[in-house]
DNA sequence: AGCACGCCGACT
DNA sequence: GTCGGCGTGCTC
């Protein structure tokens, strides 16, 4: 357990039976998990007689001058011996009853304790955010009987305050109600700490604190009929409501009822009188919004209502299998793009929800995926609710109270979704397995939602089904390795170590599925590469390969449509001299500069990817004064603005951060798309991620390069996972598709791989090179992340830790070194590689005492399993 | 994180 | 001598 000192080993939540009445009782005492900043720990409570608390129960407490929320962990009998009992203090509310069955809070202390992160972190992510808010200290002008008179005058009377005590009462004046969050002054006006002080001795303002802004759950009020028969003592009005209310079950929202029978509020208060209905306060919950059906649901493959559809074998297999898992299984269902995944998603979790059961989906984003969204709701409807980051906090609070309430549902939500408090988990699906953005870089817990999501699936005893048409190697290698026995089966299904029911420890079975062919017998695109620099020995020195170009004009000829995808990384589109050379850029961050246009008319802005300055495009070099200051690189400006000028009447669509920055523009630009309104969407990895747009039978790579060359180890397994699976768009309708992939070195495996869709023998040639170096999946790493403002004390503390790190057989130090960006907002980032064998485990360094050697100016951040190591 | 307490330099 | 700067440490 990893918990700065505080030993919870002995933690365990109360058995969900336990009454109330008996701990009332005999325990004065609880401590609780307090949600501090600076190590956080378990702190000693006094339970006041009208308080019912049970361990698990999410508690408001007093903690220094402040309220925050906590965790009730358990009943002591006593306070510590070392505690005087004079600075207990009371719990102050009950925010959430009963949330924390003992499976799931296992969950937590395992990410906890495997990712190195106190425990509170992790309580964190998992519950909404609001519900563990924190109080607000609040300045306001005094209330004040006898008028104003004292303070009218404005800051002019009373020369003697400090400029920030002027301020600030200039500020409070202004504001209607004379009051403001101490934060914002803080933010409003410099020493506003002393300037407050300043103005409380004179008793011009007062302090208080404002308890926490909790999410409290929307009430509405429900009428409930009670006694079934009517009475003589009834108008016909009256009587009338109670009919439409008996018809409807005998409950009713209130303003449903009033709106059903057009009558008022006075009707019911009689009712109630009488004592045919009571009306109560309930919770209503506020779940997201349905969006309406992509498309005009008049295409062909676009399902207006969803309907099952006929599997193919090797779908039914794969389906037979999993709904006749038993308990944990880790399935990987390894369907090549097209192949139909989610209807076997679809009809595997529709006989769960039957047996009162729900269903986890997890996916890497899900506003790139709307169409995923909308056919659950089509299939599932209100059953299915999202659940990610961008929902408003309102939102997020009531879905995670839906999910508590134990109905059987589906939800459908990205990285954060693993730990959605769903009772009855009957399957996890994490969909698209080997996206990397199941991973958590920062903040800390720094989990990957994958390995979560295995942790869970053997806590709830139910499968995980691991679905990609493109699989990491962690999970083929997990899976198992007798896949590389090439069955050419149409399902070909392997079941590694029957686990008995006796050992609940042991690994859990482990299925292979494959869907080899996509759905109706539709082939594979067949990829062309193009060598680029036989087009530029050839007199083409277009970014598009004449055979690119040729295509791009047949698809406007057979009005088909197509893809265009652009690899960038935040740095490839700079700006700079041509005079002298010079290159813009961030004064915060080593990197240049990108160019953005963010709508038709709008000035060019020049803004920073890292930390997100902006500034203007400069008339002249800010060096030379040359006025020839223009950008290069190959972003999707670059390429549309190439369009444009090459293919006049192409209509595309840009489909990149810039144009998908507010909410709903995927939905937007691809409903514009769908209808037909573009023939090409150009854009960069988004593109890759589960879109399915039956009319694209193009799809182009303009330069797969800047893929193959980045400089980890996983360079070439990722690369070849987007560029199958941008590949993979193409031809998924009646209508066969190509793909074109442009390339300076044409002889790469990965491309070749790509051009034979022969995933299989790519992986086991990289997996022999991860097994010879130790890199993931044998070997594991562990990066350690320090970064600074000031770049000689993270150099010298990297060297430190690097020192102080053991030395042993199986475990390799790397490093230290600077991030290939060695400044990223102003702080200087260094770091340390730790690669092990799975079983030097136990000799890491205690984590705790290499914090010890950071001074309070570098911060250090550990991340288990990395997957980004820039 | 806040907010104490507490120890040193510029002023009445 | 006091006020007020900010560095250190606690919060049940």
């Amino acid at each position: 357990m990893y918990m700065n000192g505080v030993s919870l080993s002995s933690l365990i939540v109360a058995e969900p039976g336990q009454s109330y009445q008996s701990e009332k009782l005999v325990n004065r005492w609880i401590e609780v998990l307090v949600d501090c900043p600076g190590g956080s720990g378990l702190y000693t409570y006094r339970l006041p007689d009208h308080l019912e608390v049970k361990p698990g129960d999410i508690l408001s407490v007093p903690f220094g001058t402040q309220l925050l929320g906590g965790i009730a962990i358990r009943f002591v009998t006593q306070p510590p011996v070392d505690l005087p009992i004079e600075k207990v203090r009371n719990v102050e509310d009950v925010v959430s009853v009963g949330f924390f069955a003992s499976n799931y809070w296992e969950l937590l202390n395992r990410v906890a304790s495997y990712y190195y992160t106190p425990l509170i972190q992790v309580i964190r992510i998992a519950l909404p955010p609001g519900l563990l808010g924190r109080s607000q200290r609040r300045i306001r002008l005094p209330k004040n009987d006898n008028n104003e008179t004292n303070l009218s005058s404005g800051s002019s009377s009373l020369p003697f305050l400090s400029s920030a005590a002027q301020q600030i009462l200039k500020l409070l004046q202004a504001q209607a109600d004379g009051d403001y969050s101490f934060a914002y002054l803080q933010r409003q006006v410099k020493a506003a700490y002393q300037g407050v002080r300043e103005l409380q001795r004179r008793g011009l303002v007062e302090s208080y604190l404002e308890p926490p802004q909790l999410t409290r759950p929307k009430q509405q009020k429900a009428v409930i009929m009670i006694g079934a028969t009517f009475e003589r003592d009834l108008t016909i009005r009256q009587r009338e409501v109670l009919e439409v209310l008996r018809r409807r079950g005998g409950e009713l929202w209130q303003s449903e009822l009033l709106q059903i029978c057009s009558a008022s509020t006075s009707i019911l208060k009689t009712l109630e009188q009488k004592g045919y209905i009571i009306i109560q306060e309930r919770e209503v919950l506020r779940t997201a919004a349905v969006f309406p059906p992509l498309g005009d649901g008049t295409q062909a493959d676009t399902p207006a209502m969803d309907m099952t559809k006929i599997l193919t074998s090797a779908q039914s297999e794969a389906l037979g299998v999993i709904t006749h898992l038993e308990g944990c299984a880790i399935v990987l269902l390894h369907g090549v793009t097209g192949s139909g995944k989610t209807e076997v998603y679809l009809q595997a979790i529709s006989p769960l929800l039957g047996k009162g059961k729900s269903a986890l989906v997890l996916v890497p984003e899900i506003g790139l995926t709307p169409q995923l969204t909308d056919r659950f709701r089509a299939r599932f409807g209100n059953k299915v609710s999202v659940y990610h980051s961008a929902l408003s906090d309102g939102e997020r609070y009531d879905t995670w109270r839906q999910m508590l309430t134990g109905e059987p549902q589906v939800v459908i939500g990205t990285r954060s979704a693993v730990f959605a408090p769903l009772p009855n988990l009957g399957l996890i699906i994490l969909d698209e397995e080997h996206d990397s953005s199941f991973k958590q870089d920062s903040p800390i817990p720094t989990y990957h939602a994958r390995t979560v999501a295995g942790w869970r699936a053997e806590l709830e005893n139910c499968p995980l089904v691991l679905g990609s048409a493109t699989p990491s190697l962690e999970t083929w290698v997990s899976v198992g390795e007798q896949i590389n026995s090439k069955s050419r089966s149409v399902a070909s299904v392997a079941t590694q170590s029957q686990s008995s029911k006796l050992e609940i420890t042991s690994t859990p079975p482990t299925h292979y599925l494959s869907l080899p062919e996509r759905v109706y017998s539709r082939p594979l695109p067949p990829v062309e590469v193009v060598d680029m620099r036989l087009e530029l020995q050839q007199g083409n020195r277009s970014i598009f390969s004449r055979s690119l170009q040729s295509a791009l004009e047949q698809l406007l000829e057979r009005r088909q449509q197509g893809i265009l995808f652009i690899h960038r990384r935040g740095h490839s589109t700079f700006v700079s001299c041509r005079s002298c050379g010079y290159v813009l850029e961030c004064p915060n961050c080593d990197v240049s500069l990108s160019y953005h246009h963010t709508e038709e008319n709008a000035p060019q802005t020049l803004r920073c990817h890292y930390c997100n300055f902006g500034r203007s495009h400069p008339q002249s070099c800010p060096e030379c004064g040359s006025p020839y200051l223009k950008f290069f690189g190959s972003g999707t400006q670059r390429v549309a603005q190439e369009l444009a000028k090459q293919f006049p009447q192409l209509r595309f669509i840009r489909f990149d951060s810039d144009t998908t920055r507010t909410k709903g523009a995927h939905r937007t630009l691809l409903t514009q798309f769908v209808n037909g309104e573009a023939d090409l969407l150009v854009g960069t990895q988004m593109l890759t991620k589960g879109l399915d747009l039956p009319q694209v039978t193009l799809v182009g790579v303009v330069a797969a390069d800047g893929l193959l060359h980045l400089s980890d180890y996983r360079s070439s397994e990722r690369a070849l996972q987007t560029l199958t699976q941008v590949a993979g768009r193409a031809g998924r309708g009646e209508e066969p598709g190509r793909v074109i992939v442009q390339t300076y070195t044409p002889e790469h495996s990965v491309i070749e791989a790509v051009q034979n869709h022969d995933y299989q023998s790519f992986i086991h040639a990289e997996l022999e090179q991860r097994q010879a170096l130790n890199y993931p999946p044998y070997g594991r790493l562990i990066l350690l992340r320090l970064s600074s403002p000031d770049p000689i004390q993270v150099e010298n503390t990297a060297g430190l830790i690097a020192a102080a790190l053991p030395t042993h057989e199986g475990l390799d130090i790397l490093g230290p070194a600077p991030a290939s960006i060695l400044r990223v907002a102003n702080r200087y980032r260094w770091q340390i590689l730790l690669k092990f064998a799975p079983s030097a485990l136990p000799q890491l360094p205690d984590w705790e005492e290499v914090r010890q050697l950071c001074p309070g100016s570098v911060s250090l951040t550990i991340d288990v399993d990395p997957l980004n190591m820039i």
